[in-house]
DNA sequence: CGCCCTTTGTGCCCTAGCGCACAGAACATC
DNA sequence: GATGTTCTGTGCGCTAGGGCACAAAGGGCG
């Protein structure tokens, strides 16, 4: 689940991924069973755009950004994943290629398998099939209010917005960013971050130490973010509800 | 199939829906027995964001724009959807909400059935299955290809490409979108369009009287748009090779 | 300690495009 | 023909943000 309060959570969360505890009993068992533990390490690339899967994802604490290539320009993130989903979720679709590229964006855990195994346990799991597909569909809504986002909203808001969607996946009120890779995120110059984040600093909302940030004021941020972080949020819980 | 070439269409072209006549026979026939041929109106609203699909379309001529409402904002266009597509692909995803409104922004004539008649046809058309599946998927990744366009293209290139997209969904050089339309979809000042269209219309690449647009060159369109039409062109055409 | 490198702060010029306003042109209606 | 409406052309000031350059402040490390 997204998280939606604004108390520290620092201290520890269960760690789990919530695509996978939704699951009844039985067919969490069996997906556990094809899955392996790994740690995610930031900057690791876990897919290629153009390259079929290796392996899919089911991140536990570090999360994975979803960056589209486009040339001539920095990449750009078009999506961000953590413990509320996975990496992959278009092998429902029966295909097995990425056409973004996914990079750790925050160090942590996560579960894998391989597309082969998710396949097969996917024919005799009617509720993991479900699950995936309602996840895709809220990836997909998520991706069309992100060209709304990124058409109209000003960077202080969209970065407000990432930042929310950062500490929800990171489980605690710090993560790591610099702005230099918060620019990439947006697509906006990394000066353009400095000043944006300035301002939130001023505000007491977040707190920044070359690339270490803390989240101060979490209901703040919300309110200093687009609609768009809400929008989502909101489009997921009522999936998954 | 998407038109690829640069000669007049204007001549009447064979009418069908592409993820139709890829269907083997039987599956075709039997999806064919459940739909029937209804117009499309320009201006009409096909679905609704939060809406249940009271039908699913399969435009034959027309085309469907995909309009993503944003607070305080003029909407915005995330798809156009034609003969090459559907509207209603995530019934797949077994959610029958529309989260982006459905509007008919070319006349013509489509094939339409409802949500329940075609999940009961999925069923047991694993070939209509698949192709939807794949149309999802390269729906999505349109979506994504898009939001990195409307962050880092511009006015010019951007409208080149929707031109061309349009050109593609309605079988003829010519076709009807005001500037005011026009801005709408790209989500820009209409006379950010005016501007945009006549540099095109200077180097002949269209003509337009009051609505009215006409594809003069289709290849030289093709060079003033972004790599982002060639590459949604291309994905749709390797998954359905 | 000295050196280098990463991160952040700032400043300055420049452009695309917004917001707005108004005018002319084509068309529709009576 | 007279009038309103829908399109399109154009102009002008304004702002967000791009592009770039440089400085300062913290590390890391020999």
């Amino acid at each position: 689940m997204l998280q939606e309060n604004g108390v520290s959570s620092t201290t520890q969360v269960p760690v789990e991924n919530h695509l996978i505890s939704t699951l009844p009993r039985k067919a969490r068992d069996r997906l556990l069973g094809i899955c392996e533990p790994v740690d995610l390490v930031f900057g690791t690339t876990l897919c290629e755009a153009g390259q079929p899967y290796a392996h899919v994802y089911f991140p536990l604490t570090g999360f994975i950004s979803l960056v589209a290539p486009v040339h001539g320009h920095p990449p750009l993130e078009v999506g961000l994943i953590g413990n509320e989903g996975m990496l992959g979720a278009t092998l429902v679709l029966a295909v097995n290629d990425a056409r973004q590229r996914g990079v750790v964006q925050g160090s942590g855990t996560a579960l894998r398998t391989t597309p082969v195994k998710l396949l097969r346990e996917l024919r005799g799991s009617p509720f993991l099939l479900r699950t995936i597909k309602r996840y895709l569909y809220v990836l997909m809504m998520q991706l069309s209010q992100t060209i709304a986002c990124t058409r109209f909203h000003e960077v202080d808001a969209r970065l407000a917005r990432w930042l929310l969607m950062t500490h929800d996946r990171s489980h605690s009120d710090q993560f790591n960013l610099t702005h230099h890779s918060l620019a990439n995120m947006l697509g906006v110059q990394r000066s353009a971050v400095t000043i944006a984040a300035g301002a939130l600093q001023q505000k007491k909302l977040i707190r920044y130490v070359r690339g270490d940030i803390r989240v101060l004021n979490r209901r703040g941020l919300e309110a200093a973010s687009c609609e768009c972080y809400a929008a989502v949020v909101e489009d997921y819980a009522q999936l998954f509800s």
